[in-house]
DNA sequence: CCACCTGCTAGGCATCATGCCCAGCAAATG
DNA sequence: CATTTGCTGGGCATGATGCCTAGCAGGTGG
């Protein structure tokens, strides 16, 4: 579960040179094939690497815009919520959290008009009482792992 | 910049079986090898697909809290709140927005305990004026990209 | 103190995928 | 009508993979 210095270095060279194969990645860490295959296997086992799924951009694919909004659900109604914003292909994302809002979500749609498409349609359900979005309009930090990765290995 | 069916389809199914190699993807779509090798290349350089780094979890890095923080921020002090943010490995991510905050981010920490201390180490910089917090209790949506692929590739 | 187990190294081997080439062909474009 | 673009189907050399063996160091428990 713990992750060490090698785990660090390999995970560290995958995720800059993700078409790299075991061979080269043994001929960068400087050590045994066998061993990167063995510490590869681990870490996916251990659930630490999920897998290697493409980075799909969404602006890439048309939706530029992207905006988190909080909801607050109705008592009782948290399941069927879960269960509409799981259709929603435009919900990315949704958390149930503590604090005022009961759920996160994050969202993208075509534009900021198109948006409002995407807001109607996540609220416009039952459970749902009130819903605050907010728009990213930049960021400034994309979604990484590396530093979290480094500090767990022991830098 | 616009996705057909075949893209659609090739994205998914790397999403699917990530170790898939672009020989045996063509098997599966039944299409020439040189095709699916052109269209990875056209996706690639178009930014549709970013890359195919390796998914981490943080919790299996022994980081199982996470948490969403709204930041408010002193006028003209935005640049300096971002670089500071970016020093700490605990945030995976940080948007501005709209809305009553000026920047959400997203926060991990090894215990409720340690989220305090990430807390305060994200706060404890002079830009920032509030810092309203939601720890994530459940993720019924993980992260996911595949429905809207669909939309945008027709269904 | 010894036996054992685990993790890393180093190598061998057959199979398979890759990168790169070609020519042919169909549909869309000008 | 000529050209361009994208897909097909194939060939070929190189290299990577999966799977195996054997040796060796370190730590653990009897």
């Amino acid at each position: 579960m713990a992750i060490d210095h090698l785990d660090g270095a390999l995970i560290e060279l995958l995720a800059r040179e993700p078409r790299i194969g075991v061979l080269e990645a043994s001929r960068r860490l400087g050590v045994a094939r066998g061993t990167v295959q063995a510490r590869l296997d681990r870490l996916q086992s251990n659930g630490v690497i999920r897998g290697f799924g493409p980075e799909v951009d969404p602006a890439a694919l048309g939706y530029p815009v992207t905006a988190f909004a909080t909801l607050e659900i109705k008592q009782g109604q948290g399941g069927d919520v879960r269960a509409h914003l799981a259709t929603v292909p435009e919900v990315l994302e949704l958390h149930t959290t503590t604090g005022h809002g009961d759920m996160l979500c994050r969202l993208v749609a075509r534009s900021n008009a198109d948006l409002q498409r995407v807001i109607d349609r996540v609220v416009g359900f039952d459970g749902i009482v009130r819903a605050s979005t907010a728009i990213v309009m930049e960021n400034p930090v994309p979604l990484r792992i590396i530093p979290l990765v480094k500090q767990a290995s022991g830098d």
